[in-house]
DNA sequence: AATGAATGAGTCTTCATTCAT
DNA sequence: TATGAATGAAGACTCATTCAT
């Protein structure tokens, strides 16, 4: 029927909601198993347990992100440098209006760097290196990217990004200021007495760097023109 | 007495050190208690709970991290474009040897979103709102940008950094890059098949980049020659 | 069809291997039902729930403990006395090759004492008393004991035990000696440094012992030479 | 004050009469708890766990089974063999007052045949193993056992029982009869019309076969009189 | 300042059993 | 007969926090 989904996806979706408003810790599987609509029970017989409903949402979670990537990467009519910009804006977005999405994806990062320490690896939760999800996504984790670093080959060939640039580490660069950018609009999104910097100003001149960084700063004669009223 | 450190600060150094092998969450007061030699009840005393403790540290790594900015200010013969870099090298090496530290920060950064959105402040914990601790550091947690603020400043005074860019939001940039540098450290450091990039090259053609990004790239013009091989 | 045995015997089986190895309390029905290679539904529609399951069970071993009594009973040439010796020595064997039915016989021993006593009657799993497998036993669970009492009336006939035995009672007192010899197995039947007997000592010993007790000890004076190297 | 028990000892006497009515596994901690007029938690506070809290009530089983043993031994102008005798009624006795006590101590058995055998101790429950007082009655679990052999020892000396008998061997086979003896008084004790033995002679009869065993029947031929009728 | 016994709310998880199909 | 998704009661165990001493 419509309005019918499978159980399956019941349960992510109530997770989420949870986890959106309450955290992870603080969500009680029985709240999970109530918004669905479901018996507590049935939570555990599609999910082994609250770790393995976790990794389920992180793999959705990468997904959709990759999803992003390759809608940046299909928009026709944009070079390198722009399709990094759109991928920045919507990462952004994503972090927005999908938060619970966005901190899964980033605690997985996390997890990934204890994972490949053979030091830390013991630190990480058995009940996540049991979840089938979280070995999904081992598989495919470098698969954004991968699309990503694609990006930045095809700003080289179309002239916007400065060739002698190396696309991987290029890449993993523009990433590594998208993430950062996320976590700093903590403070800095605060139109406190504090700041003197508005919310306003703070992306495009955030992203105007970012673009000289990639495209080097000899046209930064000519048309700054306008941008350099935000600084 | 010699040797007998106060026992905040007892209680303090334990919770360091457990936090950094099992976590917030895994770590219990008693062990805290334990491996300072005191009680239970004790702790309690110096501490009003768990969050009273955790803020509290974070406002020991905050005054430590803030103590690397100040070095880096100080230190005599420097740039302001060589010492953000020895700004990013000072904390990718605090978030190594002082992990824990390093998390209460960031930890604090999501909090603080939180805090500066009357939607979202209702959802922290009750705790860390009572906390003194958390108070002081919502007054002093703009310090460190600001001294980063003073370098880039440095810098396009002393010609290392472009002249055209807004000393805030450009300081912002650096800092989201570093940031998120370390982040991504987890699946770019790790010399597996699927990496294209060996970790060596990973940190210096990053700063590279990020060097590019401040003082433009009229340099790039008579190549780099031996990092280009990096690249 | 062959190979195609009846469903009923199919979990049975399932349930006994898998009692063997993990006990009944933990195993689940849904583990029975998956080595029977059925559905978990199938397990309840053959048998009402685990307990009735159980009895079941308990009832074949049950049966086929008295098979292992007739067997005793109907092997030509002994007297009344080696059949005893062979009940034993059979018994013990039963237990070690088929311990889930011998475990079985004995539970169903603690029950029906319970059953016997109006005051701890109550006290039975309500389950228990529901299965009609429970009922069957409650029917037939003398019948061994009877076989057994044959034997011992044998022995009297036929001069092996000494004619002032009551056969009941006598039968009753080798019977608690067999099932007392397996119980102190465990404590026996290890080769400790603790431990003064060798377990192979052991039950030759025990028999020798049954043997005077039954037979009278006229024989003593001629020192039995071969079984006295083993006291 | 005067019926203040420590919280120990009323803990586990909680657990005792809990597990008689109802058994092991049918027992709430948190009835355990109730019933000792204290809160859940404290009991995990003096006992591991459910588990720990068995073992710990089997330990006491044992001591105050040993000491039944030390009061038979100690009794004055006994001779072995009724020492033996009264072992057998305080045993008898001791499973009727105390089911639990005696319940858990043949458990124990059970377990130690297990334990002894490198192939079924994995079957064991992790936490038994993990209990301080099933290590420490692994400790002592043969004392008895040598106390029931000085015993024997004292009746040949003594002249109650015959000299060509070994004491250990015999002790385990007297041992084994005991408790098989408490085990078949499921089907014997029972007033019904199937049985043919009443429960009164059950008793002295059984007992009196022990007698032979180890006394030798030369005495059978006189003074069987009065045991006669009981046959 | 200091102790540690005592509390009890909080939650995950298991599994026998049912029932629509 | 046969399935397996769905239920929900049941229970062990944890741990932050308190408080009498």
């Amino acid at each position: 029927m419509a309005g019918e989904k499978n159980k399956e996806k019941l349960i992510l979706d109530s997770a989420v909601a949870l986890f959106t408003a309450k955290g992870f810790q603080a969500t009680r599987m029985e709240d999970v198993a109530k918004k669905a609509g479901i018996s507590k029970g049935l939570t555990y017989f599609y999910y082994k347990n609250k770790e393995d409903l976790f990794m389920a949402l992180t793999k959705k979670a990468f997904d959709q992100f990759k999803e992003e990537f390759r809608e940046v990467l299909r928009s026709k009519g944009k070079n390198g440098l722009e399709m990094l910009c759109d991928l920045m804006a919507k990462t952004v977005n994503f972090a927005k209006e999908q938060p619970v999405y966005y901190q899964a994806v980033l605690n997985f990062l996390d997890v990934l760097k204890k994972y490949n320490h053979p030091a830390t690896r013991k630190e990480i939760d058995p009940l996540v290196l049991d979840s089938v999800h979280f070995h999904k996504m081992l598989e495919i984790h470098l698969e954004p990217i991968k699309l990503g670093v694609q990006m930045v080959s095809q700003g080289i060939k179309d002239g916007s990004i400065r060739p002698e640039l190396q696309p991987e580490i290029t890449f993993y660069a523009v990433w590594a200021m998208i993430i950062g950018f996320e976590k700093m609009s903590g403070p800095v999104g605060f139109e406190g007495k504090e700041t003197k910097i508005s919310p306003e100003a703070w992306q495009p001149g955030f992203t105007k760097l970012m673009q000289d960084m990639l495209r080097g700063t000899i046209q930064a004669t000519r048309p700054a023109t306008v941008q350099t009223s935000l600084f």
